[in-house]
DNA sequence: AGCATATATGATTATACATTCATATAATAA
DNA sequence: TTATTATATGAATGTATAATCATATATGCT
């Protein structure tokens, strides 16, 4: 198996997860602590810490520390890209999934 | 939960992880049967297709039946370019890292 | 009908993952 | 020093996932 397969899949699946998109989602704005982002995405602050930590292990967030706070942010703009074109691909499918109520396609 | 974050990542998932990256990898120009696509990612034919099913389930690939075989084909150009953006974050990532044998980075 | 080829799927196993609760650690304030 | 706030982590649990082997199903050929 291609390592370079492999490192791209670690990229994506440290985004493929509903907390850690609403935790990116959230980051969209720029940095911030973790005392922001657990009561924004209504998470447990051990489980938010836990994909925090996963997200700056994979190379996705950077970490900064002021005090007694952690500050987390997206490092790489092209993950906003990937989630949007995300966005896009998954409109579409629930638009077809709609569109198939009033068609008539057959498998 | 949004439903909506959790569609999602449900669309990332089914793109984030080896097998199924070399699959789509392989569907670059076009589509291919079950029959072509096992041998060229050198995985077995069970897993291939159970990958394969993944995948056309979850909105990511068609499937056209010609007799006995079945061609899957790539939807969305989106999963392309969400690739290629993982890539160029691995690729960013990793000559990080090299980097940092030759500066003095510290944390 | 019998055979070969293509694809899918049941059962199993091993592993990874997400979450929670309780607690540890670190920084700062009183 | 003690208390408080912010973050991380160990342990436990339930669930999901990937892979394999064996076999079922479907199509077409002779």
């Amino acid at each position: 198996m291609s390592s370079a397969t492999n490192y791209q899949a670690e990229v994506l699946k440290s985004i493929a997860q509903a907390t850690r998109l609403k935790i990116i989602d959230f980051l969209r704005n720029g940095e911030r602590c973790v005392c922001e982002i657990f009561p924004a995405i209504d998470e447990e602050q051990s489980n938010t810490s836990r994909h925090l930590a996963y997200m700056q292990t994979h190379g996705i967030l950077s970490r900064r520390k002021d005090g007694v706070k952690i500050y987390y942010a997206v490092k790489h703009p092209e993950v906003f890209e990937i989630i949007d074109r995300a966005t896009a691909i998954a409109k579409r499918e629930s638009e077809v999934r709609i569109g198939l109520f009033s068609g008539a396609e057959r498998d």
